[in-house]
DNA sequence: TATGCGATATTCT
DNA sequence: GAATATCGCATAG
């Protein structure tokens, strides 16, 4: 980054995109279906940093029953929010490195998510550039743990219901989504060959090799 | 551009 | 003690 344009503290207000929050009900209750509706949906961060947010391209559904779901060996403490109603966060740490966001899905009791791979950075890209350490505003949010590093996310998110006001929520499209492709999950063992990757054709913010991406 | 590898810590077996 | 819904760097082509 050459220059800084400006801090959180000083933005104005009318800066920010215009966001609406999402309601419960708009949400799928199926967690294919959700993971499709989010491509283009935003994920909002309000922090002590000021706000961050961006355009979710990539998103993966984990659904009832299936084996590389959390949940498909029953509640434990780690999953314990994954069983929350739909539209909550399920937040967990793994590689010994990074967090992973969940959206919620299904009904509660359930057990069921789709996890958020990507985000076209909106809003505070100067605060996701500090915590990324990189300038390059398509990495900044490319692949699930840059996405949980570059909005701040950790434990503390976990169980949080994002279809409230509060330091995590999704809100509407602020722009029509391009076209939506679908594909195999990335980085799983078991039941590969589910096309239960959803993704924003050609958008450079979307993550995995490039025959994935297209 | 693609593939491979080590680092890392938490959870579950 | 093993596995892991990853990342970033290294190396080869």
């Amino acid at each position: 980054m050459s220059h800084v344009i400006s801090t959180p503290a000083d933005r104005p207000a009318d800066t920010l995109t215009r966001l609406r929050r999402l309601h419960r009900a708009e949400l799928p209750l199926a967690t294919a279906a959700l993971a499709r509706y989010l491509i283009g949906k935003v994920l909002v961060r309000e922090h002590a940093d000021g706000r961050s947010s961006g355009r979710i391209v990539e998103t993966e559904a984990y659904p009832p029953g299936d084996a590389a779901g959390h949940a498909f060996r029953g509640a434990t403490r780690r999953n314990r929010a994954l069983y929350l109603e739909r539209g909550h966060a399920y937040v967990y740490f793994v590689y010994g490195s990074s967090y992973m966001c969940n959206v919620t899905s299904e009904a509660a009791g359930v057990g069921a998510g789709v996890l958020l791979r990507a985000l076209e950075p909106l809003d505070g890209i100067d605060v996701m550039m500090l915590r990324r350490g990189i300038s390059r505003v398509c990495d900044l949010a490319r692949g699930p743990g840059r996405l949980a590093a570059a909005m701040a996310i950790d434990r503390r998110c976990d169980g949080i219901d994002l279809c409230a006001a509060g330091e995590l929520w999704l809100a509407a499209a602020p722009r029509a989504a391009g076209p939506i492709a679908r594909s195999v999950r990335i980085g799983i063992t078991r039941e590969i060959g589910r096309s239960w990757r959803f993704y924003e054709r050609g958008n450079p913010a979307v993550s995995g090799p490039r025959r994935l991406r297209a």
